[in-house]
DNA sequence: AATACTAAAATTGGATCCAAAATGACAAGA
DNA sequence: TCTTGTCATTTTGGATCCAATTTTAGTATT
């Protein structure tokens, strides 16, 4: 590994526990020491301290005094509001983008889709799922707008995959109609279809998700 | 001043510097140096580091690695969607605030109405503004939506002043109908009515922002 | 006089050390 | 056996010190 860019170790340490957290490795209510994270990820506690600080401020983990970082376990209002958070939001990056996106974008997008439907595992669907929005999303630079979308993706992010290990399977087919009339919508350039099919699909999602308390439970 | 809770010095540090920026004592490009702020509120740099590195996550201030803090310029488009993302968002919390408000509440919100109707400066409006909205938000305890809601009024914190110092004054007694027409919707708790006042008040004030470039420029 | 180069000062990033609080284990008593 | 209080251990919070980088001031050369 190289020592790559110094000046950078709390960032480095912050991406690589944002992933561990994203992927699953750190559970909600389990409880990251500092100690240990400075020595899997190399460096000192420092660097640790104000990744912890960055990803609480991001929402990704809870910090109490004296008491340490916890990755936080949303109730079901929490996510069930994040997700109206989602179509609110995402659809007006969608009108923001579109006008922006070239073929060269929607042919990328057209990939994605069809790799997403050629069949993939849970964790795979979730990386492909997310690269398929944001890719929808790519021709929009706000700053502020992107990164509350991304919070909001980073957050739920745990539920979506306990919701897919579930009860995905069987749900999939509507993924990826909905997904074919977005693109479908994207590609005749039709901003209101386009905004419309992502706050139906935001939507539906979120009706599914809260109808499963497991996800939810202790 | 006591020495209040020992293990908060970085979040105690980071709402100095929060109101530092809120109430434009930091202006836009201006360099923040951490030994300065270090000795003038107390402590080491350690704790002003941290505080830095959560200001950044929450967009207050950018962090470039060896050059140190600055409070970020946003230009015109950045600040026009933030305000589209407002009028998406705030009534989504109202809407779920609405609710939970009792008489009390409602009282509450008058009486900040009317004081402001009783003539205020600047600074003071800038604080009894968000005073009045966020009561009207207060049945929504929503952690995600309320923090990304603090987010955006902080982050146009400083274009909002620079507006109200240049353009305010004549365009009070809209501001003042708004919230009457507001504040009656949520007496009659119609959620409705109140949702459509507020976007179209948070619209008619971006509308108005974006036609003064003087406010972005250098 | 203007520009480029050099060196010194200032500032940030990181590591180690010490103090304070919380967690957990263990023993004593009801 | 269960509860409670105390003490040791663990873990976090904060301060000081050292290294690396940037900035700035000064000087020399064209």
């Amino acid at each position: 590994m190289a020592e790559s860019t110094p000046g950078a170790a709390s960032a480095r340490i912050a991406d690589a526990l944002r992933i561990d957290i994203l992927e699953g490795v750190l559970s909600p209510g389990e409880r990251i020491r500092q100690e240990e994270v400075a020595e899997r990820l190399g460096g000192s506690r420092l660097p640790v301290r104000e990744a912890l600080r960055v990803l609480a401020a991001e929402g990704l983990v809870e910090l109490e005094p004296h008491k340490g970082a916890r990755v936080p376990h949303l109730d079901r209002d929490e996510v069930e509001v994040l997700y109206r958070m989602r179509e609110r939001l995402e659809p007006l990056a969608l009108q923001l983008s579109l006008p922006q996106l070239s073929t060269t974008d929607l042919t990328e997008i057209d990939r994605i889709q069809a790799h997403i439907e050629a069949g993939v595992s849970v964790p795979e669907f979730l990386r492909l799922d997310r690269e398929f929005h944001m890719a929808t999303y790519s021709g929009c630079t706000t700053e502020h707008l992107m990164s509350t979308i991304d919070r909001m993706w980073n957050a739920t992010q745990h539920y979506r995959r306990a919701f897919m290990e579930l009860a995905g399977a069987g749900r999939q087919w509507i993924v990826n109609a909905e997904h074919r009339l977005l693109l479908d919508a994207l590609q005749r350039a039709d901003d209101n279809d386009a905004e419309r099919y992502l706050s139906g699909h935001i939507r539906r999602t979120r009706k599914e998700l809260v109808t499963h308390p497991e996800i939810f439970g202790t």
